[in-house]
DNA sequence: TAAAGTATGTTGAATTTTCAACAAAATGAG
DNA sequence: CTCATTTTGTTGAAAATTCAACATACTTTA
């Protein structure tokens, strides 16, 4: 675990953890840590959630697949960021969402019941851990309400250029990657991909764009 | 605020709150009850979040209005339930929604601040609050999930369909009340009035449904 | 109760999206 | 490096959505 220090330092159910704490911490918590190779399931889709998932290295993307096959991606989750977290402390009967790798990735899954409710050591950090999820929690639906925000326009054109803008503010640049192929971008913004293809080499002639790949630039 | 008693023991911000002690509670908290009309505004958007609201009596409607006046409508609260919650604890600089009166409605405001940070008195139930705040809020996640499962549908007919089968499954009937009329039904689909319309007499037609105004059976 | 205002259903035209098919480009494996 | 696979862009036809306009039904209030 030693190797995923400085990672786990920087995730938000940490927050305000002492260092010299957290490794005794995860132990008491039961963490453990797994290797998951590329498109592997880490959480799968029906079952209980009782684990929150926290990224060490790699990344994962969150997808809602219904019964025909239409995939939504909900996010992209990175090193020190948490998952799957709103699901294990509501207790959820079964996840709607499955959990795929990216690329290899490690993994770090502790028991949510092991936060919430107090342990017989009676450790001191529970109300912590407890106040960083509302905390995590809170965040998270924030951006949630910006991808309804994206895909609540009606057409291709307003959701992408949305969406743009949104990548443009949050780098602080009119230039930017995004972390979606075409497809995946296609899927998050809940739209067809050729459609989407068709979309942005219209708005790289208008001169309203200028793209590369996953490269874009605000005119 | 003895007279709304019975509906704050029910709100979940108060889960495992002594009712004798949630009389003085909310006073320390300096939580505030104010009449708001019909279609008047509770929370507008654009400032900073510092209440969690709790609708007393009445209901409120949570919307989001883009710049050129598409409003997608979020969702309805009713007595005893929270919102604003997760902007509140997340301390966001700009609240992104705004929230209306469906009626008159009888609303508790409570400054976040005064649950998230121990008061001088040293009352003993910040932390059951912020356990509170972190369920309520993971549990308001995954309705918003499911939110993301209608809309994501493609198509009117999809999206009416989906939400009308959780709908049913909700109440536990294929018979039930929706809490929209045809325009807001459209808003919190994301679609078109006229082709919902268009869609339900469709349906209609077809044999796999009954309505009449906001009743619906699912045949 | 009548009148005004609001909500709903219907229609057809214009616009968009989706779908399917394919070619070109890029990527990855051996 | 080459071949196989995946990703991307392009196109046209089919299907669906949006938009505008209007008639009817329903509500509200004066």
């Amino acid at each position: 675990m030693k190797k995923y220090l400085e990672i786990l330092k920087k995730c938000p159910l940490f927050f305000e953890i002492e260092e010299e704490s957290l490794l005794r911490m995860l132990t008491c918590l039961g963490a453990t840590i797994d290797l998951y190779d590329k498109k592997y399931t880490v959480m799968p889709e029906g079952k209980p959630v009782k684990h929150i998932g926290i990224v060490l290295s790699g990344s994962v993307q969150i997808n809602q697949v219904d019964y025909d096959g239409n995939r939504t991606i909900i996010a992209n989750v990175y090193p020190g960021e948490l998952f799957a977290e709103a699901f294990a402390c509501a207790e959820a009967k079964s996840f709607p969402l499955s959990v795929i790798a990216n690329e290899p990735s490690y993994i770090m899954l502790i028991d949510v019941s092991h936060i919430l409710h107090t342990c017989n050591n009676n450790c001191g950090f529970h109300q912590q851990l407890i106040f960083n999820l509302m905390k995590d929690i809170a965040l998270k639906t924030i951006t949630f309400y910006q991808k309804i925000e994206v895909t609540s326009k009606r057409s291709t054109r307003e959701k992408l250029l949305t969406y743009l803008n949104m990548q443009a503010k949050k780098a602080g640049y009119r230039t930017f990657d995004i972390p979606f192929n075409r497809q995946e971008l296609a899927d998050f913004l809940e739209v067809d991909r050729s459609g989407l293809s068709a979309e942005i080499s219209k708005l790289r002639k208008e001169g309203i764009i200028e793209s590369n790949k996953n490269h874009f630039t605000l005119i």
